[in-house]
DNA sequence: GATTGGCACTCGCAAGGCGAGAGTGCTAGA
DNA sequence: TCTAGCACTCTCGCCTTGCGAGTGCCAATC
């Protein structure tokens, strides 16, 4: 017996993707009246039911129990996202609605952050975004300003406009001349060098002037966390949390709470979203993700970058019973659009 | 008949005390009997039964239904917490963990932000912290930076030293000369004054050199926000919002969810925490709230400053079942802890 | 040989009935 | 004024039952 499920044209294939679809959009069991009531199939209740029994014990349908209808498995839901090769189906006025929130704002930094809210209210599900990652971010330029109470102010200005800033209590010895030598080495050295991969024995080779500029760089080199735990300070936005709590399909509280715990905690969520995506848009179904209490959604995500570099991420939390299709054209279009503005203000 | 129930030492007052605290231990209605197993008071249940049925018509107490025990009105919540009229009782190593907590963190930003985390755990409820609130601080000292790509970063420090920048596109015309001169002008004008009652107009006479120096005073003006509308900016932070979700008493997941959707709007949390509070702590109790989605909770929240000015507020929000007395003594201490850590940075 | 109609069977779910228990209000007596 | 006793009320949990959706199998059909 050979297992057709895979070849588009087969009718096991059309059966199993008729009953994800009605099943993502009912939330409830399918049987095989209900399913042909809504697809016109050409053959009978009957014929539907043996596919189906056969679809199951191939592990891509499931029941609840004996005299329910067929629930799609993970592994259902697998070839289901397969098959949706493009995420193309994205509709025209959606599209455009997105494209002008785009473009009436100019500051990438408030672009990233309203496209969580922007995302989870095209999608209805729960978004995320990280970014823009500083560790990934490529140096461009370095100031120093004093300010009272003998501080000084650090800012960093990444290719692409982005600014990064901390602020470092100044010790007195230091002078405007050790400033204004440590600035200049700095600019010099490190331009065009991503942050991400400065190591403190390098930059300790810049600090070559007296021992309070050979101290300044070092604690530079801190403020700017320049080693590996960057994820610390990686930012994430969220968007639509409530939006857990209208999915039907999250009637237990106590995954609810777990869900909600694991967003308040931005470590995680940065975690999460770090592993770029391998494709264009990644999906993880149920137990495919990485963490335990998001064994019960679906999550797709898309990074987004500036040319060729990847500077953040965007998600998508759902139930396993999302609308695939929708939202990976959402994620896909929104990334693509991030990807566009950051390019372009690296080109200035 | 005459009403002792606010007499302190009236058996009436007594009974409906022990009342609402069973209440908010068990979460269910007590009797009588219930009552008298965990209070001595000294009288029968029939006793108890007769003062029940006269706080009930008092409206202090209601009955779920004809056969159950008696739930607190809100009437009979308010008489309870006006009743807590110091917040004691936070334990030795409640306040030690907080305290630590502060002294541990010098930066106040970074310590503001912890303190929803802190006060979340600490309660076990939803915490909410506003601040530091732009409009109300004190001008202390304005610099300006020019970035690469013609833009200028203003920043300002307030007088309790916390920081404020502001990005703006330059036109070309504009020389350092200008800069330094409109700085100067600025700091010596407007050092002490509250940013917040700042006015264009009053601003507009200090850009008195050339044009381009009288547009850069008014391009600040803008920036800086100085108008009325600075309550969206204010920053908000949230603590534990995944709490809602463990309180039985919020059953009901519409109201859940419209409770994590306010949540979500900052702008509305921002507002119901701007009414500073009028005594030190201050209750809201159901229908008391100002907001319709909190009509099913409780919010307690106390307002910190620096010296004699409001900088901010923290709050919590919990069911009406809420363990008031601890909650009202973590609210009171905490707001007391950033106080002098604000007081303390304004005098240095 | 694949497909179909017919049919008996299974199982979850909602509705109704029932008993137990907690709590009350009332009344009469101390 | 307080207390003991008692009849009454109402909810909650449990069980039973009937209904309906859906299945799997089998024999008939194309």
């Amino acid at each position: 017996m050979s297992d057709h499920t895979h070849d588009p044209d087969s009718r096991k294939f059309a059966i199993l993707i008729a009953v994800v679809d009605d099943y993502i959009q009912t939330g409830e069991p399918v049987g095989s009246l209900a399913l042909l009531a809504r697809h016109d199939l050409g053959v009978s209740p009957a014929t539907i039911r043996n596919e189906m029994a056969e679809l199951e014990n191939l592990g891509y349908l499931q029941q609840p129990h004996t005299s329910a209808g067929r629930v799609p498995s993970a592994k259902g839901y697998r070839l289901y996202v397969d098959s949706i090769s493009e995420p193309t189906g994205l509709e025209d006025v959606e599209a455009r609605w997105i494209r002008e929130a785009y473009d009436a704002q100019r500051d990438a930094t408030t672009l990233i952050q309203q496209t969580a809210r922007l995302v989870s209210e095209a999608t209805s599900y729960t978004a995320m975004v990280l970014g823009p990652r500083y560790a990934k971010a490529v140096f461009r330029d370095l100031k120093f300003l004093r300010l009272p109470g003998g501080r000084l102010l650090m800012v960093l200005t990444t290719d692409v406009g982005l600014l990064e800033h901390r602020v470092i209590d100044l010790p007195d010895g230091l002078t405007d001349e050790d400033l204004a030598e440590v600035s200049r080495n700095l600019n010099q050295s490190l331009r065009g060098l991503i942050l991400g991969k400065l190591t403190r024995g390098y930059v300790r080779t810049l600090g070559t002037g007296s021992a309070a500029q050979r101290w300044l760089v070092g604690a530079i080199f801190d403020a700017l966390g320049g080693t590996g735990q960057a994820d610390a300070d990686d930012k994430v936005y969220l968007g639509g949390t409530a939006n857990i709590l209208s999915q039907p399909d999250f009637g237990d509280l106590d995954v609810v709470r777990d869900l909600l715990g694991f967003l308040e905690r931005d470590r995680l969520v940065s975690e999460l979203l770090s592993r770029p995506p391998a494709g264009h848009v990644q999906v993880f179904i149920g137990a495919e993700n990485p963490y335990q209490e998001l064994q019960s959604c679906s999550l797709v995500m898309a990074a987004f970058g500036a040319g060729e570099r990847v500077m953040g991420t965007v998600g998508v939390l759902g139930p396993t019973r999302m609308r695939y299709g929708h939202v990976m054209s959402v994620v896909s279009y929104v990334s693509g659009q991030l990807t566009n503005v950051l390019t372009r203000q690296m080109r200035r």
